[in-house]
DNA sequence: TGCGCTTATGATCTTTAGATCATGAGCAGG
DNA sequence: CCTGCTCATGATCTAAAGATCATAAGCGCA
């Protein structure tokens, strides 16, 4: 799994992603992560406005990192599962 | 330049270094991203509860690109440029 | 040593994220 | 169907981010 952040919704796809290859319900992840269920709900949607604390709280209950880097001329080949 | 984020301040770190390749001061990034200089500075100095939004703006104005993928049992080398 | 540029800090005000509770909507299985 | 589980939404309240202004602190250089 390795996908580009450009927008919100960018990381609440992989959240999403990881949480479901892990079988876990929002719940499940919300007490793993100390963030509500409800706020859960609202990252995954990517509607914005998220504190970075809430979403590395998230991306470490989920065993994801974060890299940043200069930017690459990405090829289609860096993208992997963009869609559900 | 690739640096893991697990810490707001890694983050910021990232920002002030790319800021600085580009030889810009924190009020040039702050007109070219619509981000403040005052907060800029805050984040650069990793005092966290950034909000994801301007994080985003950042990076983008610094032509950097945020990914997240599965944790890897990263290596030294994965680490470029901790320090100044 | 004093000016000018850059960054840090401080105060106030507005906006908004997140906590919290409650509940609604979607859907699977019995 | 009805029930139960999962996710979405809505309201309210508190804490905190960011806008904005002002200013201080650090530092290189004439």
């Amino acid at each position: 799994m390795q996908n580009f952040v450009r927008i919100p919704r960018d990381l609440g796809h992989a959240i999403r992603l990881a949480r479901r290859e892990k079988n876990w319900t929002q719940a499940d992840l919300a007490t793993r992560s100390v963030v509500w269920q409800e706020t859960i709900s609202k990252v995954e949607a990517g509607r914005g406005g998220t504190k970075l604390d809430t979403i590395l709280a998230l991306l470490a209950a989920l065993d994801l990192e974060l890299l940043v880097r200069t930017r690459s001329k990405g090829t289609a080949s860096d993208f992997d599962n963009i869609f559900d």
